[in-house]
DNA sequence: CATTGTCCCTGGAAGC
DNA sequence: TGCTTCCAGGGACAAT
């Protein structure tokens, strides 16, 4: 599942691959991931434009292209964009050409993904709240962020209107590495803990991203590599494996609809 | 406004 | 073996 770190990945990826490249044509195999415009606005939309640059909001890729307009698109649980892949994929949404040759293909087997189409990236992404890896991002931001809501700290962190990109895993890892319990109300956190968790959410980020996104069910980068990172992690999906600081079995449970992963010895409720 | 619930989707795992 | 059932989960939207 592409979260930030997948997703920073994915973007660097494609920065060398795909800046000043031209869109020659777009082939629409499945319309449901483009959105808002019908398949013959976006293909006319995308035709003759040039890529100028790639960036990242949240969860969401952003190519920007050269009549200003920006091609952005969020993967959802399984998307994948692949440059050139050297196999057909069997679940190929959509399909990129450029000029001079090159080939990037949208596959997603659940076909939640989401691609547009939009002059301003705004209309898209703006809502979503704070990067966890930018300057703003500081103590106070997440206690300010946090302390209105009565809900389990880990629906907080999955709220992207409050931090952008923060997923399951990442929430789970975040929450481990700084021992609190992921039902923990938002609100009743106390300072030292929003500290470890402000510090805990940018290392588990940063580590995510060095170590190339992980992979745990299908996230590739668009070479189709796999990432490292869930090798590292301490819950996520590791139900019954011993907690690397105690040995006790990591536990699962469900907070808000999600499976969650922790400790139950390390992370206990305050 | 804050919060909870439902839905989308389909391969793979689990159960019989 | 082969069929059926259940589950994963980000985010939009509806309901409370």
């Amino acid at each position: 599942m592409p979260e930030l770190p997948e997703v920073e990945t994915i973007k660097n990826a494609l920065e060398l691959l795909l800046v000043g490249r031209t869109f020659s044509a777009v082939r629409i195999i499945d319309e449901r991931p483009v959105q808002r415009l019908s398949p013959d606005e976006f293909c006319s939309g995308l035709v003759g434009r040039k890529i100028t640059g790639i960036s990242r909001r949240g969860k969401y890729l952003i190519i920007g292209l050269s009549d200003g307009s920006n091609l952005i698109i969020h993967l959802r649980m399984t998307g994948a964009l692949l440059w050139n892949p050297a196999e057909e994929e069997p679940f190929t949404r959509v399909e990129f050409f450029f000029d001079g040759g090159g080939r990037l293909i949208y596959t997603d087997v659940r076909r939640f993904g989401a691609m547009y189409l939009v002059a301003d990236p705004k209309e898209v992404v703006g809502k979503l709240g704070i990067e966890p890896l930018s300057r703003g991002f500081t103590r106070r931001a997440l206690a300010d962020m946090l302390k209105p809501h009565s809900l389990p700290v880990k629906s907080s962190l999955l709220n992207q209107e409050h931090i952008a990109g923060i997923g399951n895993m990442y929430a789970d890892e975040a929450l481990f590495a700084a021992k609190i319990h992921p039902q923990q109300p938002a609100d009743s956190l106390a300072t030292t803990q929003i500290n470890s968790l402000h510090q805990a959410i940018k290392n588990v980020l940063k580590k995510g991203i060095k170590n190339q996104g992980a992979s745990v069910r299908n996230y590739r980068g668009p070479d189709g590599s796999k990432g490292r990172a869930h090798e590292e992690f301490c819950v996520a999906h590791r139900e019954g494996h011993p907690c690397p600081v105690c040995g006790s079995p990591v536990k699962r449970i469900v907070v808000g609809q999600r499976g969650t992963y922790y400790c139950a010895r390390c992370q206990r409720l305050k």
